[in-house]
DNA sequence: TGTTGGATCAACT
DNA sequence: GTTGATCCAACAC
């Protein structure tokens, strides 16, 4: 575990003496599925000028390659997806249906295109933010899903491409135990159901109301 | 150049 | 359970 932690300047033990270390480009280049897994329980962290926004990561998918129907490089190289053909580290965001983003981590070596959807967060630092943001929502509803998630973050297409080893958007390790984990299928698409890969925390308060349901 | 449908969400009935 | 909002990428012409 701690070979693919790397400390930096942004994820240095703060005062409250909290352990918190930011995840290395290393971790993301693994295979997709266990890059899924290992997230949850991760935070999420988002810096904007002079504001820390962050949430714990309970909920998300994984889309592998070119012969997954419900991926986006299931279309081949497109100026929309092609950041996922590269290597792992990478932040892929997408619009959808004409007023959502969707936050996704590149994941793998270069040449196999894969992602981690986020598609549900409990929030931690900026609630007043992210209530802002999301309309004053209250704060079970503020990122439990991944159009919501953008919302309450401000993530748009200029995180199109960022390094997750950047100082604009990181994943950071705090130190807490894996957390039990129940698999589903993807939710949302009409091709590639019989794939389970949808990781979420039970129970959870952050995972997404349709995700619930099944 | 035009058409179509989507890894969503909220507000309906 | 259904529908409207509203953009853009993909694909057909």
């Amino acid at each position: 575990m701690a070979e693919i932690l790397t400390l930096s300047e942004t994820s240095r033990p703060r005062p409250e003496g909290q352990w918190k270390a930011k995840l290395s480009k290393a971790f993301y280049e693994k295979p997709t599925l266990v890059v899924a897994k290992e997230l949850l329980g991760k935070y999420l962290v988002v810096r904007h000028p002079n504001r820390i926004l962050s949430g714990k990561i309970v909920e998300v998918e994984a889309y592998v390659g070119e012969e997954d129907p419900a991926c986006h490089a299931a279309v081949g190289l497109t100026d929309r997806n092609h950041i996922m053909y590269g290597p792992g580290g990478f932040a892929y965001i997408y619009f959808i249906y004409g007023m959502y983003h969707c936050l996704n981590f590149v994941t793998e070596q270069a040449g196999l295109p894969a992602a981690v959807l986020i598609r549900g967060l409990e929030p931690v630092e900026g609630v007043e933010e992210m209530k802002r943001r999301r309309d004053h929502r209250s704060v079970s509803g503020l990122a439990n899903g991944p159009g919501k998630i953008c919302q309450a973050f401000g993530i748009d297409k200029t995180f199109y491409g960022l390094e997750l080893t950047g100082t604009r958007i990181w994943v950071e390790d705090r130190g807490e135990k894996r957390p039990a984990i129940t698999q589903s299928a993807r939710i949302g698409v009409a091709a590639g159901k019989d794939k389970p890969w949808r990781f979420y925390v039970p129970k959870s308060s952050g995972v997404s109301k349709d995700g619930k349901k099944r």
